[in-house]
DNA sequence: AGCTTACTTGACTATTATAGTCAGGTGAGT
DNA sequence: ACTCACCTGACTATAATAGTCAAGTAAGCT
């Protein structure tokens, strides 16, 4: 698993859409100038959100973007394989993106990647953008 | 984390030449037919793994390479820092190959991914060659 | 010594992914 | 009907990945 700029930018563009009140609709051009991200490159972001069932949108003066499913429901893990693919650090690991390696045939190895594999996918899955946005004190597994 | 073609070969070349005897020497070609590796790519790897002085290696007719350092020493972690760069999703929370990037000033997202850098760099700093090529039932840390 | 073997060096290439940009089109609201 | 802001698809530049290639150097055998 890898971040990039692409997945970067939507999970911030998320969070941003998760704070803001419910039916708002917020345009490309303020969140990306208080995110400080390139507007178009936003926009290509957004749209796939949408495409997706993410986000809604509406065209003209009050137009913009908002989020139209709870952000309990929504999951790091969903929106990271949306943009950058497998959670696995290498594909002969995947569940979803599987694919033979060179690895693939030295069982020791594989456990090991296949360990980091299931932690990534656990933490990924169980987090949502709620838990992204709670206050810290709030925060759901935060020690006592 | 990624894994790459590179660094899966570095990682299954070393675990072959742990598995030969001690002071023999292995040739390219024999490790790259065996393991179904792109010779010359191969060669590449192992004079990285030379440079880096994982191994030594014997020219002309009963040369090859061989592992100049005890398995028990070399750790999977620092092999694939070596090939691959940064164990962590993102280089904003690397400590090896820390940059910037968009998700830095978001602290529960950067928690997160700290978390699972930990898990990583703890598991692949723990795992040795040792480990990887010891039988199933003398694997460290296996279920009794 | 000379030949063969096999490591060694450095440069080179093709393909893919990443990080964007750009021009023009569509629909909602005033 | 005009403006605003979403929407579409194609386009570009740079870098990383996965190799390949040609020429050299050192070790050992005959």
């Amino acid at each position: 698993m890898k971040l990039t700029a692409r997945g970067e930018y939507a999970l911030l563009a998320l969070v941003y859409l998760a704070r803001q009140k419910k039916n708002e609709y917020s345009r490309v051009e303020t969140i990306a100038k208080e995110q400080g991200m390139p507007p178009q490159f936003l926009e290509q972001i957004l749209l796939t959100l949408k495409r997706s069932g993410y986000l809604g949108s509406l065209k003209g003066h009050h137009g913009g973007y908002r989020l139209v499913r709870a952000s309990e429901q929504i999951t790091l893990a969903e929106v990271i394989r949306l943009f950058d693919g497998a959670l696995a650090p290498t594909a002969s690991v995947s569940r979803y993106f599987y694919e033979p390696t060179p690895i693939r045939k030295e069982a020791s190895l594989v456990r090991v990647f296949r360990d980091i594999r299931d932690f990534i996918a656990d933490k990924l899955e169980k987090t949502t953008l709620a838990d992204v946005i709670a206050p810290e004190a709030e925060r759901s597994g935060a020690a006592v």
